[in-house]
RNA sequence: GCGGGGUUGUCCGAGCUUGGUCAAAGGAGACGGAUUCAGGCUCCGCCGCGUAGAGCUGCGUGGGUUCAAAUCCCACACCCCGCACCA
């Protein structure tokens, strides 16, 4: 309730004062609902159904008004379906399977502050309750109630019946393994092996929205090349270096043939490492990240990366021998830490081969090298690229500028020359065995041979750091034995190209971003360790995971109130009852013994779901294509009968709040508890509908909120007279009529916008369109009373009741309706020939007005005006022009034919038809017949609006015939449907 | 990188798939006027150019096809959005 306070302190806003009678408005409406209970749907053997879905929503958090505007746009069908005559389910649901919902207990019982404070401020959550955030079943179930409370006040039409939530709920857990033992059955859910981001410390995949830093990084290929160390030098370092590799990574395996040396970072921890039973000496933190990749692991040795410069190791095919040589830039936790030196074509090495060089040969000799060695390397050009010298790394370096290793300018270079290699590149003659090959497929070529002599392996690095919000670095792992949807498969991908060949997808704009999801597609994780859930039936340890679990639900729908009842229990929602209900399996009485549920009701439930299934319609926000929507139609195809495939799907933008993408971090979040109590229903529901309706996003904001506010409080303000004031009829019996055609124009414009989810163009047409009609009648009729006749106005709530269906049902109520306005109907939209007359006469009439007011702006004196129509002889020509088939839009010799014919005067028909033709090609889109009428009627129409068209122009108007007229000249002009004015 | 979408009058936004009904719907907003004690609402007019009209110029830029293009074709520029084990 809004309290006296909030009255007093915004007097002056227009808004609250207007939303306050609004508020009654809906009020009322609530209560012929609560007392009515409209919504619950029952199978109606007979009557045609729809059943229209939105997907649940995520209870970690409050609804806002992008949930809204999506419940919205599914009302608004729903409730336009009811009324043409359509049995409609709408059904509701809570998403609670996942992680973010257990997420927020831990950071709750951690007492995250801003997490707390986005709890309190932005959700709403009384600080009483928080103590009982720690549990995750409470901040369901408590986003649960109030989600339900705000949807139940926007007026959705759902049947509550059916509700249900998809965690902590056995029945919904015997859908769910039912769902997953029937896809294993079918092939659907493979085990697999994949390479993941992974912290470490939460044993668990990093997925974008969990990193701190990194989001978009995902693991790229890399290549070990492994060198053989010569054993001779290992005197010293006190370790058996014989047969030991030194693994570099490497993303370019074709540059082996330019290699000059390898580089280690001096100051960084190595290991030798005894790896799939060779030894393998690689950077300490590489070791780890080893173990996740599938391979065994055993550190044998630390080794300080200075203990490894100075010693030498062979280039693979030459068995040259290749100094290891320390460099600053090698990074331990990249790749091995090792990497082999190309200083012609890559920029990095060029640089720290020069800067080692340029060292004192004192210190080169203290870290152990050779001074001879060290300065006698010199860059090996590998490869050829057209327009450039041998050794384009030093090209770049030097057309850079570039300096030092140190210098960001350095990293520029690297994917210049990179690209340029790659793209344009060719080996040269030095490059034994691939002489002549492009780089692009020398790479590949490369590391095959080099893997033939087992001197190369795959490794799996993220190509920029990636950090878990809990401040771990990630690394690759390659997940074993984790279960996926086969969404690869190639059979299973044409069984849903075909679905979507046969299903509606609104707008049209979005079928070609589900063909590519299909297409795209691969194999798909479909459980996790932990989270809320449905445990992987033959699998325990994990569990169904969030998108994996939502995709076929609606068919749970039409079993759900027989749960909610009590009727049957989840204990025997066994295989045979899920296969008797959705596939009709089995004999009613075997079941019935298998399962424990009466053989009738087995048969109940079974024709509930007959009736209802399939999905009509499925409507969300865009952003739920690549995954949800397109995991909805592979799971349809894969588990029901072609006949139980989803009609249509349609989705929305995502709505945004002053122009930002809503999110809480930004503080422009509106819940959609907090929009219903300034605004209300209605309003919000209207101003949402009204802001977009293809894949643009519909802004939230102040002005739009009051200018929706103004304009229902207007039309609330014209039904409340039309109550008060007594009976009033359309005095003036044409335009009555007119009016009401117009209606049913309108209606059918509404009509064939919401069958195809245009709900914007919809509810502009409901809303605004007869405001216009009315203004002219009242204009056309002299009516300054500005007051309508019930029954239009009760039509107009009808078109208005998928919108704002409170005031629709309120208006109805006001002025002497009983029951429910949405069971009177649409309105309707066939009009019949009179009507599409009056229609096209009118608008003849505004272009006539149209031109007098354009020529008052051109003449000084104005006084009086003459329209003249055209004569007898001009219509009869016209006549014939049209009646020949259709509308002509162009001069053809067939027209001045048919014109001089008719006129008997060759030289004149040219003319003649010229302007004839030109005049009725603007009628081009009418049907011929109506507009012979209107030619027929011209001069009649002319004279009757007369009157009207004195009061738009302010003109004393006079009608007659061109030869008629006082300027003769003038008037030879007109054409019919054209008439000549002549201002004096 | 891969894929998708877009660029319209002061703003938002229809229309472009099936070229002519498009100076271009609808909404918002500016301005002038009426009403009002006043503000808001409401109402009338008006918002590219054009002093007797049925025209001109115009729908990202440049070119083309056509009797005719916001709408078709080509090139260019700029902008936005997805890319997975996560809702």
């Amino acid at each position: 309730m809004v309290t006296e306070t909030t009255n007093s302190r915004n007097v002056g806003d227009g808004v609250s004062k207007y939303s306050l009678k609004l508020k009654e408005v809906e009020e009322y409406t609530r209560r012929v609902w609560d007392a009515e209970k409209p919504y619950f749907a029952k199978p109606r053997p007979g009557q045609p159904k729809r059943f229209v879905t939105m997907p649940y929503p995520y209870m970690n958090a409050s609804l806002h008004v992008g949930h809204a505007f999506t419940a919205s746009r599914v009302d608004a069908y729903a409730r336009y379906s009811r009324q043409k005559g359509f049995n409609v389910l709408f059904p509701f649901a809570w998403h609670w399977t996942g992680e973010p919902i257990v997420g927020i207990s831990k950071r709750v019982t951690e007492g995250d502050p801003s997490l707390i404070k986005t709890l309190t401020e932005l959700d709403g959550v009384p600080p009483s309750e928080l103590h009982n955030f720690k549990d995750p079943y409470y901040i369901a179930s408590y986003f649960t109630s109030t989600g339900r409370a705000a949807l139940k006040r926007l007026g959705a039409s759902v049947d509550w019946s059916r509700e249900f939530a998809t965690a902590h709920n056995p029945a919904y857990s015997a859908f769910i393994e039912w769902q997953y033992f029937s896809l294993r059955e079918k092939g659907y859910v493979v085990q697999g092996t994949h390479p993941v981001v992974w912290c470490p410390r939460d044993k668990s995949p990093t997925g974008d929205h969990d990193r701190s830093q990194g989001e978009g990084v995902s693991p790229d290929q890399m290549y070990l090349v492994k060198f053989v160390l010569d054993p001779s030098k290992e005197g010293k370092r006190d370790a058996d270096l014989s047969g030991v590799f030194l693994v570099a990574a490497t993303y370019r395996p074709e540059t082996i043939f330019g290699a000059t040396n390898l580089w280690v970072n001096a100051d960084k921890q190595y290991v030798l490492a005894e790896v799939d039973s060779e030894r393998w000496i690689v950077s300490e933190y590489c070791a780890n990240v080893l173990a996740e990749q599938r391979r065994s692991v055993r550190v044998l040795k630390k080794m300080p990366g200075l203990t490894l410069v100075g010693l030498t190791a062979s280039q693979p095919f030459a068995k040259t021998p290749l100094p290891v040589l320390p460099a600053s830039f090698v990074d331990p936790t990249f790749g091995t830490g090792v990497v082999y030196s190309v200083p012609a074509h890559a920029p990095y090495d060029y640089l720290g081969l020069v800067e080692l060089q340029t060292k004192a040969e004192a210190e080169l000799r203290k870290i152990g090298l050779d001074p001879v060695v060290v300065k006698g390397i010199k860059p090996v050009s590998i490869i050829e690229v057209e327009g450039h010298g041998d050794y384009p790394a030093i090209e770049e370096v030097q057309r850079l500028g570039i300096h030092g290793v140190s210098e960001s300018a350095a990293e520029k270079a690297t994917s210049n020359v990179y690209k340029l290699e790659y793209n344009k590149g060719e080996l040269k003659t030095n490059c034994t065995g691939f002489e002549g090959m492009k780089v692009s497929l020398a790479k590949q070529a490369v590391y095959e041979k080099l893997r033939e002599m087992k001197l190369a392996d795959i490794y799996l690095e993220l190509p920029q750091p990636v950090v878990c919000r809990c401040g771990t670095r990630c690394v690759v792992k390659i997940l074993e034995n984790q279960w996926f949807l086969k969404y690869s498969d190639t059979n299973w991908k044409n069984r849903v190209l075909r679905e979507l060949a046969q299903m509606d997808v609104y707008p049209q704009d979005s079928r070609k971003m589900y063909e590519d999801t299909v297409a795209w597609l691969q194999d798909k994780a479909c459980v996790r360790r932990s989270g809320m859930g449905t445990p992987l039936p033959w699998d325990r340890e994990w569990i169904v995971e969030t998108l994996s679990d939502s995709t076929v639900y609606m068919a749970y729908y039409t079993i759900a109130p027989y749960v909610a009842s009590g009727r049957i229990s989840a204990n025997q929602m066994k295989k045979e009852f899920f296969d008797h209900v959705f596939y009709g399996v089995g004999d009613p009485s075997e079941v019935s013994k298998k399962t424990g549920v009466d053989p009738l009701l087995l048969e109940e439930i079974r024709s509930e779901f007959l009736y209802w299934y399939p999905v009509d319609l499925r409507n969300s926000a865009k952003e739920l294509i690549p995954n949800h929507l397109t995991f909805f139609l592979f799971h349809h195809c894969a588990l029901f009968d072609e006949r139980h495939w989803p009609k249509a799907v349609s989705v929305n933008g995502m709505v945004t709040v002053n122009g930002g993408v809503m999110h809480k971090r930004l503080g422009n979040f509106v819940p959609l508890s907090k929009a219903l109590e300034d605004y209300g229903a209605d309003v919000t529901r209207c101003a949402l509908l009204g802001g977009s309706e293809n894949l643009d996003d519909p802004d939230w904001n102040t002005t739009v909120v009051r200018s929706v506010t103004e304009n229902l409080y207007a039309f609330v303000e014209l039904v409340e007279r039309a109550s008060k004031e007594g009976d009033y009829i359309f005095a003036e019996q044409r335009l009555g009529e007119w009016v009401y055609a117009r209606l049913k124009r309108r209606a059918s414009e509404v009509s064939s916008n919401l069958e195809v989810m245009r709900t914007r163009s919809a509810l502009n047409e409901a809303l605004y369109g007869p405001w216009d009609d009315l203004r002219r009648y009242w204009k056309r009729a002299g009516d300054t009373s500005r007051r309508v006749e019930k029954t239009y106005l009760i039509e107009w709530l009808k078109l208005i009741h998928p919108f704002a269906p409170h005031i629709a049902q309120w208006g109805y109520g006001v002025l002497g309706g009983t029951g429910l306005i949405e069971h009177q109907g649409f309105p309707d939209t066939t009009l019949s020939e009179e009507e599409q007359l009056l229609l096209v006469q009118e608008e003849y009439v505004d272009v006539v007005a149209e031109d007098l007011l354009n020529l008052i702006r051109l003449v000084q004196n104005k006084g009086s005006a003459e329209v003249a129509y055209s004569s007898e002889l001009k219509r009869r020509v016209a006549k014939a022009l049209v009646t020949n088939g259709s509308v002509p839009v162009k001069v053809t010799p067939d027209v001045i034919k048919l014109v001089s014919q008719e006129i008997g005067d060759k030289a004149k028909a040219a003319q003649l038809a010229q302007r004839i033709v030109k005049s009725l090609s603007e009628w081009r889109t009418q049907p011929p017949k109506l507009v012979s009428q209107l030619i027929d009627e011209e001069a009649d129409t002319l004279i009757k609006a007369a009157p009207y068209l004195e009061k738009t122009t302010g003109l004393r108007i006079s009608v007659c015939a061109e030869e008629e007229s006082a300027d003769m000249r003038r008037s030879a002009n007109s054409a019919p449907l054209k008439p000549t004015i002549t201002i004096s």
